[in-house]
DNA sequence: TTAGGGTTAG
């Protein structure tokens, strides 16, 4: 529908070259009026014509024919930059994007510190941190919104160290005064920093700065500095800030409730949502403080309290938000009611790649491998494309479902048929599904064969494969790559001390232990919860401290001696600690699973499902016990474990013993 | 011109 003259019809070109390399051209520009318009847009000698064309283009959406009248004379105004530069945002087009960068800097308009903003907003939008940072560089006049793009550019790519570097120049030889834009922007860099140094002290120092400039009563940054926190795992500080605040919004409480949730403070997360429901009516909770609940309902099987939050959810009308209902699923399946997921998901006006996910991870948890593959399937046939985290989902089903062909056609179709990558975590799940499976050489064989360097959560496959089934020489091996990866991570000497245990080596055994010891590092507790009555209990294990505690051990010994009567051989070998053989029965029976057993059976009535959550892998001793106890007192129990459900009924387990 | 919290995973 444009005629222009031969010479300036081909396709924009797409500049690769850096922009230092730019130079102004010498060609001379064709005038506006040389350019043919028809039908709807009238031609005019007006020299703002070309800027409303441009404009008016740039505002259709038509961005490629708005770039063919850059070379024609006038030059464009800042504004009409402006708008290129937000089309080629709104296209994702970097080579648009360098284009209008070349004309503007040839045009001479190279050093407007606004269009020099704008200019770097691009460049982070596109991903392009490099030519950002050219941008910045090359302004000799840097307002605090040029500053505060590249702030937020490097923050957004991870450059922590390099915002801190031009924060100091900027405080010390700009002349720039930082503003509330600048502290949020820094704060963010802290948590987004590319370098394993932690910058935590970082953080802090700004925190100082923020206090003495006088900006505790600004909204924005006190809740960049609740989340900085949180992100760090400092749970006080990040409570600090936040009860100090003089004003708090929805979104200051939704940070706080997601910082509890973050670092496995579940209680806490719902304790404040409920007091933000009942005590705060001028900040209501949406859906994102919504999403954080319900994942702190599903980490400690709140199923009750979920129910009043899905009802909840219902009367704010929250129940359009994808995020919301994805989670909600979530949340019914870590519930173990899967029957109520899947109802919430059948009940969704519109799915996402995300809901689909929920439901085949929550159908993998509970062990329906092949209804997993069918979700798989079924969102495949309904037009969405499955991401990273479906084939993690999928996988996972497979593996706690002993899939072990299927899951390796899917794993191959990944790249085959979806054009996507094996990812780490993608080649920890094909190590489980083998390993597990007791196909250890195979997954010894992945590990090898790996297009990437394996990493920890690799390693950490394998060894928990070797400790389901025993072998110590592969145990040795990853441990020795592992105690490199993750020197601080107790799971894994915990894992090789079992093994050796299981291998009846003591003398390794004690070896192992020396070496936590002389870290100084802790095996982490064994916690189990349960709901009784819309009140979630917790048990630790071998804490005399724990809820009825006389009465919950009496029940476990009497119990105990019913189930030896049977034939029941406590699993002593699984102690690690040296002791008696009767001592070692005790630390058996005060595993915090059991002890939430006996606890759901003295104050719950008959019939009524018993549901538990743990936060280790289930041991072999828990688990036995559990199914004789759902034979013995005929009731149906569920327990979740770190990696999935166990539904014990009538002496028997639906992971088939199989975990 | 610019800002803060949340989806699914093993």
């Amino acid at each position: 529908m444009w005629g222009f003259p031969a010479s300036h019809t081909a396709q924009p070109p797409t500049f690769t070259a850096h922009l230092s390399n730019f130079s102004p051209r010498n060609s001379p520009k064709p005038p506006i009026s040389s350019i043919t318009i028809k039908p709807s847009i009238s031609t005019t000698k007006d020299t703002n014509d070309k800027n409303k064309l441009i404009q008016s283009l740039c505002k259709q959406g038509n961005l490629r024919q708005a770039l063919k009248l850059l070379p024609h004379e006038p030059n464009p105004t800042q504004h009409t930059y402006e708008l290129l530069i937000l089309s080629c945002i709104r296209h994702e087009s970097l080579s648009c994007g360098l284009q209008v960068h070349r004309h503007l800097v040839d045009d001479g308009s190279g050093q407007d510190p606004f269009l020099a903003t704008k200019l770097i907003n691009m460049y982070s939008e596109l991903d392009s941190i490099d030519d950002a940072r050219k941008v910045f560089d090359k302004t000799r006049n840097r307002t605090i919104y040029v500053w505060n793009a590249v702030f937020r550019a490097l923050a957004l790519a991870g450059h922590g160290m390099d915002v801190f570097e031009l924060y100091c120049r900027m405080n010390w030889s700009s002349g720039i005064e930082s503003d509330r834009f600048t502290y949020t922007y820094v704060l963010k860099a802290c948590v987004a920093s590319e370098s394993s140094i932690s910058l935590l002290r970082k953080g802090k120092e700004i925190h100082a700065h923020v206090l003495r400039r006088g900006f505790e009563a600004c909204v924005h940054i006190m809740t960049t500095l609740v989340d900085m926190y949180a992100r760090f795992g400092c749970v006080l500080n990040a409570s600090c800030v936040f009860d100090e605040m003089p004003m708090k919004n929805v979104v200051s409480w939704s940070a706080m409730i997601a910082c509890y949730v973050k670092n496995e403070r579940p209680f806490e997360a719902l304790e404040l949502f409920w007091e933000m429901t009942l005590e705060n009516r001028d900040s209501l909770p949406n859906s994102v403080t919504m999403v954080s609940v319900l994942q702190a309902c599903a980490a400690i099987v709140a199923l009750e309290q979920g129910k009043l939050i899905h009802g909840y959810i219902l009367r704010r009308g929250l129940d359009s938000i994808l995020p919301v209902m994805s989670t909600l699923v979530t949340m019914y399946a870590r519930c173990g009611k899967l029957e109520i997921g899947q109802r919430v998901f059948d009940q969704m006006d519109k799915r996402d790649v995300v809901s689909w996910n929920s439901l085949i991870s929550s159908y993998g948890i509970h062990g329906y491998g092949r209804k997993a593959i069918q979700i798989f399937k079924d969102m495949i046939s309904n037009g969405v494309s499955p991401n990273e985290i479906t084939f993690i989902s999928v996988l996972g089903a497979c593996s706690h479902a002993g899939l072990v062909v299927e899951g390796k056609m899917l794993f191959d179709s990944m790249c085959r048929e979806h054009g996507m990558y094996p990812s780490m975590e993608h080649y920890a799940c094909l190590v489980d599904l083998l390993g597990r499976a007791n196909r250890l050489d195979e997954a010894a064989k992945v590990v090898e064969d790996m297009r990437i360097e394996p990493g920890s959560k690799v390693w950490g496959a394998l060894l928990g494969s070797c400790k389901i089934h025993c072998n110590v020489g592969l145990a040795e091996r990853a441990c020795k790559r592992l105690f490199e990866l993750e020197p601080r991570n107790a799971g894994n000497y915990v894992l090789l001390a079992d093994i050796y245990s299981e291998a009846k080596m003591w003398g390794e055994v004690k070896r192992v232990k020396q070496l936590l010891e002389a870290k100084k590092l802790q095996k982490v507790p064994g916690c189990s919860w349960i709901e009784v009555r819309k009140k979630v209990y917790s048990f630790l294990s071998v804490d005399e401290f724990n809820h009825q505690s006389e009465q919950v051990h009496a029940l476990l010994v009497k119990l105990s001696t019913e189930m030896k009567d049977r034939g029941y051989v406590p699993q002593t070998g699984i102690v690690l600690y040296d002791l008696e053989e009767e001592e070692k029965e005790r630390v058996l029976l005060g595993h915090s699973e059991k002890l939430a057993v006996a606890f759901g059976l003295i104050n719950t009535n008959n019939g009524e499902v018993i549901r538990i959550s743990k936060n280790l892998r289930l041991c072999e001793d828990c688990h036995s016990v559990t199914k004789f106890i759902s034979k013995f007192v005929n009731r149906e129990i569920v327990v979740r474990d770190v990696n999935r459900f166990h539904h014990f009924r009538d002496g028997v387990c639906s992971c088939g013993d199989y975990w």
